[in-house]
DNA sequence: GTGCGGCAGCGAACCGGTTCGCAGATTACG
DNA sequence: CGTAATCTGCGAACCGGTTCGCTGCCGCAC
């Protein structure tokens, strides 16, 4: 192991005239850093992380808190941690990944013993346990998903509200007057994912607006299941003319289904989603969808994080609740109603 | 912040007694052990992760180098870096994920600055540059997914040259001659994912000794791209029977492509794929398909790696290749070939 | 009663960085 | 030419743990 010692020695400097060459915190003369930069070169030294956490009290590391559950489609959430884990790279941060299950606990661990100069929570709840732990850290916090009570908190969520109202506004544009709202399963509302609701009570709100039938389900996340229950919803309300779709699984399953009943989109059926435009490359999603923009959020959330660790007045700035605007992406699965539809 | 020296303080004893009592590493009185205690309680004390590295050398962090590449499919990794993290967690180590596209430049800095204990690297391929660096590091590391060259490292993979024999042997078995071989994309080959002609080869050597034709192509990986490969090379050899599909979005494909050709399985077409238990429940594919095992994998690479770094005797313990045996589940997808067939 | 072994707790040193105050050398300026 | 200001490098202290060797005390055995 080669320590800042034997740089030091080899270039024949001190400890502390070879620390400051290599922070440049303080000035020096042009040929001793080069004597330094030599000496680090032909040894190959690295900083050893603990000693200068030690020393400095920052880890140039992010707690990120993922939360795999059961009832959720996992591959949405490889794209949340990949904007992070990017965007944090980008700034000289490393990526602590825990994905424990009782994330409360997980939380107070690496924030108690100090392995991370900040954290960002995934999928947050409604009433999340892990919000008290952090605000009772030292380190400051980021959240992807909004939670009931935000105070004190950086927060960073789509608009799930205004993406209900555009899906729903945008069909009933067309001519639609009934459709159907296919939903996360309802344990993910019990949980506490508010999105789903937040979307669900702003299209229905809309809906009465505009004078719109909509039918609202919650599907499941698992296909066939999900098969299944779009089956049964599209059997039950035959007047149905355009679907929201929000749920990964349902839009996942929706080409076969439409196929199963004969249908094609948009000719006898409009289809709008809610998923990132990756998930639709991957699975050659053809419908049109609001974009959930998982990367973009990751990026913004440990931006914030970032700029809280590293800037003193960032500390202590007023904390903000960002809301990414609903873009619709038009793949061209929307249309006027089937001329002979009620 | 609270330091070992405000409970020393607290308890009434020296920061080397409460060190002892709760590392436990010497025997200290039931009185003073119940002191300290009570001062760690009371005061709410973690130890500092950094300073706990500086003293022991040990971090109790491993680095998780996944890669993630275009012409890959994203949602299979999940898999193993849930694997690898559970593990990990359970034999009490956190993860430290790394995802930079130069993984021989993450992994040299992970290690060289001490971060982490050990390392797991992900999608190992044929020739991989961070071998090297792997090799010339302190830590010891586990490979998922077999090198050119393993030695002096811990490898764990599937037996893919075995899956390719039984996959082929299990349709020869039901009587079919004429099948196709669906791989990974050419660029994943040409990047070293030696895996992949692994079992091609393997696949074609046991077509050969039992007198079957088995035509093989690279499919995309993506749809609907990998949706028209299909269909070309069943349109180019209309005397297929079976298929052999090593090609995740394939499989996810294979469904709509067997509808649109007016083919079911087994009846028409005997189908056996090669991916995970829960790919098969996500995307609830109905095909017999030998288990990739992901999070067996990554856990074995975790266990072993776990062992180098905690007992000496386990640093030079000689290396280990391990596979695992395909193991073929059964999902009802395969039968004798219609009658007619050539 | 004396000698010896073992145990419990303490103090000091150490891990490898950073930082701060100080001193010696150099420059600037009156 | 003398003094003040500036610059550069050094030494020591510190971050918060762990560990090693020493000492004092106790109990046991002869």
């Amino acid at each position: 192991m080669t320590t800042i010692g034997d740089v030091a020695r080899l270039a024949g400097v001190s400890r502390s005239t070879a620390s400051n060459v290599l922070s440049g915190k303080k000035s020096t003369s042009s040929e001793i850093q080069e004597r330094v930069r030599r000496a680090v070169e032909e040894l190959g030294y690295t900083p050893n992380a603990g000693a200068r956490a030690l020393a400095t009290a920052q880890t140039q590391v992010i707690g990120l808190l993922a939360q795999f559950f059961e009832d959720e489609f996992a591959p949405a959430m490889l794209q949340y941690i990949l904007g992070v884990s990017n965007t944090a790279r980008e700034l000289g941060y490393d990526i602590l990944l825990v994905s424990e299950p009782d994330g409360a606990r997980a939380l107070k661990r690496i924030t108690d013993s100090r392995m991370v100069d900040g954290v960002v929570l995934l999928n947050v709840a409604d009433r999340d346990d892990r919000l008290e732990v952090l605000r009772a850290a030292e380190q400051p916090g980021a959240l992807v998903g909004l939670p009931a009570d935000p105070r004190h908190l950086d927060v960073f969520d789509l608009d799930f509200a205004e993406a209900g109202r555009l899906m729903l506004e945008h069909l009933a544009r067309l001519g639609h007057r009934e459709l159907l709202l296919v939903s996360q399963p309802e344990h993910v509302v019990e949980r506490g994912g508010a999105y789903v609701w937040r979307l669900a009570d702003a299209a229905a709100e809309e809906a009465e607006l505009r004078d719109v039938r909509l039918h609202a389900i919650f599907g499941s996340s698992h296909q066939p299941d999900v098969g299944r229950d779009l089956h049964a919803a599209l059997d039950a309300h035959p007047g149905v003319t355009g679907l929201l779709v929000n749920n990964e699984a349902a839009a996942a399953a929706l080409p076969t289904v439409l196929r199963e009943r004969g249908l094609s989109s948009p000719q006898d059926m409009s289809v709008i989603g809610r998923y990132s435009d990756e998930f639709a490359r991957t699975f050659s999603l053809p419908f049109s969808s609001i974009e959930s923009a998982p990367d973009r959020l990751g990026q913004m959330a440990v931006r914030q994080l970032v700029r809280r660790i590293e800037s003193a007045a960032g500390r202590t700035e007023p904390h903000v609740v960002r809301f990414i605007s609903p873009e619709l992406v038009d793949r061209g699965s929307t249309a006027a109603p089937p001329t002979g539809a009620r």
